[in-house]
Order: structure tokens, then sequence, then C-alpha cells
DNA sequence: CGCTCCGTTGACGTAAGTCAAGAGATGTGG
DNA sequence: CCACATCTCTTGACTTACGTCAACGGAGCG
């Protein structure tokens, strides 16, 4: 148990979701769940796969994206510390339909799914929860598809960057604290869902309406109010 | 309960969803669900309030859409006969995020929340069906952003008039026989994701190419196969 | 007959992807 | 420490797919 101190660490951002555990119900939920320290770019999962585990991020993001036939990939979201990753196959035992991969180095705790479905038919209030965030997960999804479709590249771009950079809710949730990782060109157009050329402009036409510094491979933000504005 | 053979009628093709229901929770369910036909265009709920009801759809087909500040609507999903509609919002305890409209004539039944969520937790066979459309759900909208992320305007209308006009799977639902109402053109565009403009010359390309035959409101299919390969 | 509405068509504008070349980085071996 | 190779980023020129605007045509209807 004390060898898992960890991944009760991993139930902290989602400490209120198991908080409907009884004890012995967490301790078993404790002794399965296995916690890992990832490195950067190395996958949780892959499109296609059964859904053994249920993922639960405790540093750290880690995107979710489709392969094409062309080969190309769709990044379909990005999840982060506190979040559930591959819910929804666990639940309703279908393959994964995205790729899961790490952005930057992460810790990620997997809890079989076995596991997790039989804590589920003994404590109702769980499903609930549980029901709440593949709820929220579909919504995302949704919201998404409305952000694609409405707004161009620029505007996405700055919401991308409000969300990656901004601890809005730093208040809230302590671990968020940690800087997120320097992203290449190439992996942050992949996520805003453009090409690196097409950011590089438009990050450089940020700059120099003064709302980021761009030093090296970091971004700065020099003017959160516009920069949120510019988000809508 | 005779006055609602027409609402056993509404969970025929969502009969298997119910088939775990004991006769006594299946009576319970046909009292309180409400079977009511609409008309073409008529809202089942407006998005941003309450999700009060889950709505089965047993006949017609209803567009799932939000509306945005500008007031242009995006339209983020169809629903046909065996679907439902509203799950998340119900399920979950929060507000609908999207406005549902029929397209056509539709059939519909409304079962109210608070007796779904009743069986729900009697049944826990049911709730695990119901969770599993919670996730095709989800899993709707990821492909619906695919879709739109990497198609064409060409590929997505040919995608379109496939789902639309072909009962692919005719063979397993019968009541998908009924003809697809015939839409006007600025609605076919908003499903799709277009213009009416882009859609008309989309249309006229595939007339051209013999796919189609473009007769007043009406669009007859002449290439069946050739019309699938363009929808990729 | 003339009205309106919808669909069609053409001309044009624009955002963003593509291609290609250059400019910094970063790393490696001599 | 430099020379060289590699890689990422940036920039410019070009292309393309669509959206937009506007005019036109036909169908339905009073």
């Amino acid at each position: 148990m004390a060898a898992h101190a960890g991944c009760m660490g991993c139930t902290s951002p989602t400490r209120e979701l198991f908080a409907c555990l009884l004890p012995e119900q967490r301790a078993r939920l404790a002794s399965s769940a296995v916690p890992h320290a990832y490195r950067a770019h190395e996958s949780l999962f892959h499109e296609g796969t059964p859904a053994l585990a249920l993922h639960c991020v405790h540093a750290g993001a880690v995107k979710l994206f489709r392969r094409l036939y062309s080969g190309e990939e769709v990044v379909v979201g990005v999840r982060g510390a506190g979040d559930l990753v591959g819910l929804r196959g666990v639940l309703a035992g279908i393959p994964y339909a995205t790729t899961a991969m790490t952005l930057g180095p992460a810790t990620v705790c997997a809890i079989p799914g076995a596991t997790l479905l039989a804590l589920l038919r003994e404590n109702a209030a769980l499903a609930v929860r549980l029901l709440g965030r593949l709820a929220l997960e579909s919504r995302q999804a949704e919201d998404e598809l409305v952000e694609r479709a409405h707004c161009g590249v620029g505007q996405r771009t700055a919401r991308f960057l409000v969300r990656w950079l901004a601890p809005a809710d730093a208040a809230a949730c302590a671990p968020r604290g940690e800087a997120a990782p320097a992203l290449g060109r190439e992996e942050m157009a992949r996520l805003i869902g453009t090409t690196p050329e097409s950011l590089s402009r438009t990050l450089h036409a940020f700059a120099r309406e003064g709302l980021l510094a761009l030093e090296a491979r970091r971004i700065r933000v020099l003017d959160p109010v516009a920069l949120r504005r510019r988000a809508e």
C-alpha cells in the first residue's frame, strides 16, 4: 500500500471521484491500480485494441488521436491531470477508438477494467459518477466539433494557448502548477488541427500584436486578457 | 395500455434495449412513456434547458444542433428510428447541450427522466445497456469530428446521401423502410456542414458524373456503388 | 399575371494547405 | 573549437477548396 502512495496521489485530482468508495473498496482499488511514470511520446494504448484498463492521468498531458488511412493523425482531444482516459471503451466493452499518447513526462494510473467493473457493480454511487464523466467525454467531443467547424485557426490557436499555458483553475488543482511541456510546432499544430506552417504564421502574428513572446521553444504570454479575448 | 400500443412500437427498434425489463417494469415504462407524433420542424427540446426526458425515435429523423452567438446553427448529429436522443443530459443530470428538431414527420416517445432513473436503479442490465448507448453517442461525436476535419464537401455529401437515402441495413430494421423526407437545400447543407451553394454544385457535379438524378425536390441514386466509393 | 421563394450559376474573395527555400538551432566527429 | 550534418522553424509564393455576394430562372400560388 505504501508502495502505492503515488497512486493515491493518482486519485488526488480524482479523489472526489473515488470518495464514494468504502475503505475496503478503496484498498482494493489501490492494490490493483498500477501507477506508472511515462516519458514523453509513449503510448498508453492503441486505437483498435481491446479496452483493458481505465487510465487516470495524475500528472502531465495525454493526446487522443486516430490515424487515417493516409497515415496522418487527427487529434480528437487532450486530457490532463484529473482526467480519465479510455473510460468509454472499458464501460462499453468496446475497443479503444483512439490511440492515447503522452505529450510530455506523465504519471498515469491504470485501473484494470475488471476491477473497475466489479467496484461499479457494488457501488452505485461510483457508477453514477463515472456516468457523469462519460457524459462529459461525449460533450467534449461535441464541443470540439463545433469549435473546429466554426472557428478559424487564429481563434483555435488562442484557445489552445489559454488552455495549455494558463493554470486557469490553478486555484483548485495544485498539481496542475507544473509547467506544461514545451511542444514542437508539428505536435502543437496537430493538437490545434492545423499545419506547422499555418501555426507559425499565427503565432508570429500574435507576437507582432504583443500578445506573445516567442523565445526558442518557449512561448510566453504577454497579454493574457487580449489572448483570452482572441479566444472569444 | 392499449392506448400505448404505439409506444411499444416505440420500443420496437429499441425493443432489444428494453428487453431486459421485467413485465412489471415494462408496464411501468409503457404507462409513463408518452409517444407523440411530431410534424416537420418541431423541436423536442432546446439547448440549455434542463434534461427532463429521454426521447426514443420510433420513426422519422431528428437533427441535433447548437446555435452560435452569430445565430448560425451547427448540426452535430442526426438520429433516426431506434436511436435515443437526450440520453446524456438525463443520465448526467445536466441541461441539454443541443436543440433537437424533427427533419420531417416523426414519432417519438418521451420517457420521463425520473421514470428512467428509477428503472435504472432497479435494473442493472438496463444501466449497462444505456451506458453502451452513451458510449456510442460519444463515439459518434468523435467520428463526426474526424469526418469534418478530414473530408471535403464532396466526400461528406456522398456519405450523407448514402446514409440518408440508403436503407443500408434495411434488412435488419423494417420501419426504416419509409422514404426519407425530402429536405430543402438549406437544411441538407447544414446537415452536411456546408452552404446551399456549395451543396448545389456538388450535387450537380455528381449528377453530371451519372451518380445521381436530380428531379424537382427528389434525389435519386443512379449508381450506388460509385456513390459509396465516393464516400470512401 | 406577377409575386415570392428556392435552387442554380457565375464571379470573386479569402483562409489555410502545399511546396520550396532559407535561417537558426542542435548535435557529432574530427 | 570548429566544420558539417541534421532538424526544426520560419518565410514567401502559389494553389485550392469553399464561402460570399449577386444575378438569374423556374416552380408554385394568390
